[in-house]
DNA sequence: TGTCTTTTTTCTTAAATATGCAGGCAAAAT
DNA sequence: ATTTTGCCTGCATATTTAAGAAAAAAGACA
């Protein structure tokens, strides 16, 4: 009955892990520990960083600026695309009334988003970011042709 | 002529970290520190650290067991902010021919589209959310200043 | 049971990363 | 032109995380 004692405790604790990083914003092991504490299970700061690497649980960067603890997701560590292949990707950029419609390869539209919303030119009045597509929603008076000059500037990749 | 030269220094080097970590497996900031150098970019731990937070490039668990430093991925665990970041967030409502868009605190567009679409009003056509900005599609014949009142009456911040 | 092997844990201590502060510089405001 | 503001940077240092070594605990088995 003893036999599988420690393991149950082991295997408990890491339940209770995973548990408890999917449910809260914890910014340090030493959180964990204590939330781990609160629930009776007792542990040190060396335990707990060779846990969360066994659960492949890592910190991530929040919007916030926040490093919080996240269980990994499927896809997270597929292989990031080359550059080769991202160079075969087509950027594209089209208008549609007063909105500009940018495509990029796949993952890179937030950063496409977020250089444009650093522009801070008057003809930009906001973005909106898919995976592989940018929605730039320009002002009703923007003079298109100048504003995809500004974009192509800044995305060579587009030109 | 030097209007722009430190920014741009510094988009630079933000593309070149973008670029180099998703090429490569990158262990520590020292790592990126001496990449960088061989491109001819020299810079420090320190400003490193905050590149990698500004670009939200997090360090993951690969299944080998090494720690990697990985570009941000759409559906990344999130926390909810804070009351204080909500508030300190400036909320913005514009117009652009059939579109009104609206800026929310970070994270919180999503929380608006969907309160909007439950609106039901035939002056809305449909919504699109990314982080915090929001596009209202209107009808053509949207009476837009009734339906900015209709948002603000939802949302005060916006008033 | 007693001894050997493997796993798990902890105590240090090293390594890696983040932060407070101060200086510098360019853009905006007066 | 001068002041103010905001951004960027590096140094020193704090904080956080990982690793080495050793010991405790558990399982295997004669």
């Amino acid at each position: 009955m003893q036999k599988t004692f420690r393991r149950l405790d082991k295997k408990t604790r890491l339940q209770t892990i995973r548990r408890i990083v999917s449910t809260n914003s914890l910014e340090s092991q030493e959180d964990l520990l204590n939330a781990l504490k609160e629930e009776g299970i007792v542990s040190t700061q060396t335990t707990l960083s060779r846990d969360l690497k066994q659960l492949r649980i890592s910190k991530v960067r929040a919007r916030s600026g926040l490093n919080v603890y996240a269980l990994p997701r499927e896809g997270q560590f597929e292989p990031v695309p080359t550059l080769e292949e991202v160079n075969q990707t087509k950027w594209r950029l089209n208008f549609s009334g007063n909105l500009m419609v940018v495509h990029t390869p796949p993952g890179h539209a937030s950063m496409v988003a977020y250089d444009v919303d650093n522009i801070k030119h008057p003809f930009f009045l906001g973005t909106v970011a898919g995976d592989d597509t940018v929605l730039v929603v320009l002002t009703e008076d923007a003079d298109k042709e100048a504003a995809g000059n500004i974009i192509r500037d800044l995305f060579p990749k587009l030109a």
